[in-house]
DNA sequence: GCGTGTGAATATTTTCACAGCA
DNA sequence: TGCTGTGAAAATATTCACACGC
């Protein structure tokens, strides 16, 4: 699902200079990560110490074997018979994720997606932290949006540096998106999150992934079509397909 | 990336009612689809008839072999050493994904980020249309917003039932998600797009995708990490991995 | 000749099932 | 005994490379 490929020269020549900073981690784990942190923290702060692979997965919404999979990848932070330690996994997995430093964010592009990007609470309590917005409309800059004003996307090359943005978003039209994505490149940033509905063409050291909100629409949309379809058969397996997430609701 | 598994009976005992509307696609194929269409939707705008599978693989982000493969699931809708007929295979992409029918949506929770998809165009413009709006804030109840008025929650499943709401889009706090789930499922819902930062325990014949943008950045967090402690290697790989976007931006 | 459609090869991801440690 | 960590097996997904039809 995401746009990069990464690590390992090709041909799985590797082993040479072997002391690398991370075990070279599954795509799809590095994926999951994430929500295996917010479990953990939803755990702690319901007091759990300790919690089992059973447990952790059922928070997470993955099964047990994935999930200890994942985690050794990560190396052995859990004790047999007892479980992981809450607190010290949410550190290990920070330190993974490179949470440990808080990453200074930009977002290009205030119409109303940009808006609420803005103002989502959910960037700075996991994290990150926005310092910097830019819109191409004169009429916007200047403007104060949740506590931060609006600047004009010129100067998003020289402020980019500045403030040591380590990950644009783009919140812009499509049209405008890869203009934006070329300054944030010359301007050094090497992760970019994109919401636009484009493709982006960047270096291939710079990671851009896409959230596509109709994309995500359409997917489900395949599946009530599909659902239609089955429940209109003969022997129609009355109308429940098999398997789902393992998750209890917390 | 989705959290259902479908089609198929366990064990691969198939062929009995085999005359299935649906050839069951790859997951991974039908995560792209919309990808695919949105390309054709761009490049018939731009007056191309045709387009081989090399262009609409470098206008949708992918590379040509996954394209065909892709495509080659649907059935023949190409011309050798010509390419693909723009219309048929965007009428044949659209029929797949179910997007004859204009499916009706319903959005609860309208704080930054409800406000934000309520005035989304993308929905509009590619088979969806929001007909309902929720919010549990009394004060919040009565609204308008983009031309539609907030109901309270407590309405949400008469009206979904009304309104053949086919889709449900969570973007309330997390602690409210699942109730909000549990009234959606009631009320006959089968797909939902949730943006609370939660897992959602539904029955088996739902359909939930998750979005969530904090994991976005922690995704791309973990990469910047990564791509630091490389070029702070010895032989470390001046800073490039490899592979990326295929793309030529549009 | 050109470019689709596809079988075969490879790579990745998930799942199983159980050995081994607390 | 209970639960992690992990090889081995199965399932998915991607890529290669070329036969085939226009």
């Amino acid at each position: 699902m995401s746009q990069q490929r990464h690590g390992s020269t090709p041909g799985h020549v590797r082993g040479d200079d072997a002391v690398q900073a991370f075990p070279d981690l599954p795509e799809a784990t590095i994926a999951r990560l994430p929500e295996y942190l917010r479990a953990l923290h939803n755990l702690g702060e319901a007091g759990a110490d300790t919690v089992s692979s059973e447990g952790l997965a059922a928070a997470a919404g993955v099964n047990s074997a994935k999930l200890r999979k994942d985690l050794s990848h990560l190396g052995s932070y859990g004790t047999r018979g007892v479980g992981y330690d809450v607190t010290l996994l949410i550190e290990q997995i920070e330190y993974v994720l490179g949470l440990d430093q808080r990453r200074a964010v930009c977002l290009v592009g205030l119409g109303n997606l940009g808006h609420a990007l803005a103002g989502y609470d959910g960037f700075a309590s996991r994290g990150f932290k926005i310092v910097a917005l830019f819109d191409a409309d004169e009429s916007k800059v200047g403007e104060h949006i949740h506590g931060l004003a609006v600047r004009h996307i010129a100067d998003l090359g020289r402020v980019a540096v500045e403030e040591k943005i380590a990950i644009g978003v783009i919140a812009t039209p499509p049209g405008a998106a890869q203009a934006v994505a070329d300054v944030l490149v010359d301007a050094g940033v090497t992760s970019i999150l994109n919401f636009a509905p484009c493709v982006l063409s960047v270096p291939s050291n710079v990671d851009v992934r896409k959230v596509d909100l109709a994309i995500e629409l359409q997917i489900l949309s395949f599946h009530e079509h599909r659902k239609a379809s089955l429940t209109a058969l003969p022997g129609g397996r009355s109308a429940a397909t098999a398997g789902n997430q393992e998750a209890v609701g917390s």
